[in-house]
DNA sequence: TAGTAATCATTACTACTTTTTACATTTTCA
DNA sequence: TGAAAATGTAAAAAGTAGTAATGATTACTA
């Protein structure tokens, strides 16, 4: 349970529900029942039901749901047509991978900067977007009011940067790091995203003993 | 719950132990206790003693838990000793910052293919592996038998790619795409990571009403 | 060497979360 | 107009996770 009084697993399934309702408008469909969403979500139909029913009365009965409003209602609710500024700091293999790949603007986030502590990338351009000495990042935070951060730096170096943008107002991180962030700030959220971890589990589903 | 009978929210953890005994050990600490370890991680005392006793008895009344073993003891569930051959299926942005950044050896495996369909992309060498071109991937695996694959492929792709992975005898997958592995494969372990649901996830947590 | 403090292993309990079931109500559509 | 289809929602059921408590063992110290 969160802070909107909504469990997190509702809302971990949202994106997804988001996904597969563009796709269906992609497929020409207009409109759909939970039934016939949940076959192809491989969900239950009253699971979908429930969790819709938690942001307000979006079907008919009778009818089901209208795919483009219902699209248009889970991606108000997440937030996404109301973009917030966010800085990614650490531009190696990682960062700028991040920077290149991931459509920001399509999931509720404006990159506006990007920071690093190695000269040799200073100055570079990623998608139009200069990499910032991270000696400005300051600076930069009390002029642009960035809400959310990218972190995709070392543990050792999070841990400072941390601080430092929570004192600068971050309220949001998508962290690759280790570090534990805001585990003292209730008012920050963390989205971690931990590769390694995710390899470890998946070596102990894999290996046979 | 899964096929060992331990609950997942014990196995997501043990990567995390994992890594703090590293930590400790690099402190040049030879001995802990489950409740100093239980400040250091910020969790029960109680709750590190219940994990770790799914697995055996790896403490000692009165004394507490010797760091080098556990971690080892650790590191042998996850099966991290016996490392295991895994591909690498799309060499874009995101697949060449993982192949770059990732340590596969200590996290359980052995990367040991990389594969794209872009003809620019074939025969470069990531990390002293060639890339090779997706249609000699049948004939790889038959000789290779690689047990994990990381997919870094769109969708759409993602689908075929996947059952033919499967048909060649591959076990675990982690997954960038946003395709469904294995909803009828039981056999098959599924990591998905998925950047932007998380970052939509963040947005929800993040945007005021 | 004996007593006290420390600490683990394990059981039992409590609380919570999530999912499913069920059904009354509304709408569609032939 | 009436049967079929579909929703919203409350209540029950199932499942999961975390915490506390206790007994046994070991370490440490005077």
């Amino acid at each position: 349970m969160n802070a909107t009084g909504i469990s997190n697993s509702v809302i971990k399934r949202l994106p997804r529900y988001y996904r597969f309702l563009g796709e269906l408008k992609k497929e020409g469909l207009t409109r759909i029942s939970s039934k016939e969403l949940s076959n192809r979500m491989h969900l239950t139909a009253s699971q979908i039901r429930q969790d819709l029913n938690c942001f307000g009365e979006f079907g008919q009965q009778g009818y089901g749901y209208n795919i483009e409003l219902l699209q248009a209602e889970i991606g108000r609710i997440l937030g996404l047509y109301r973009p917030q500024n966010a800085i990614l700091i650490g531009v190696g293999n990682l960062g700028r991978a991040i920077a290149h790949y991931m459509n920001f603007e399509s999931k509720g986030f404006h990159l506006i900067g990007m920071f690093d502590n190695k000269e040799s990338l200073v100055g570079q351009m990623v998608r139009n977007i200069p990499v910032r000495n991270i000696n400005s990042l300051d600076e930069f935070c009390r002029e642009n009011l960035p809400r959310a951060a990218i972190l995709c730096i070392p543990k050792d170096a999070a841990k400072e940067i941390c601080d430092q943008l929570i004192r600068l107002g971050v309220k949001g991180f998508l962290n690759f790091s280790h570090y534990d962030i805001s585990l003292d700030h209730p008012d920050v959220s963390v989205e971690n995203i931990h590769f390694g971890d995710s390899l470890m589990t998946l070596s102990y589903n894999l290996h046979e003993e």
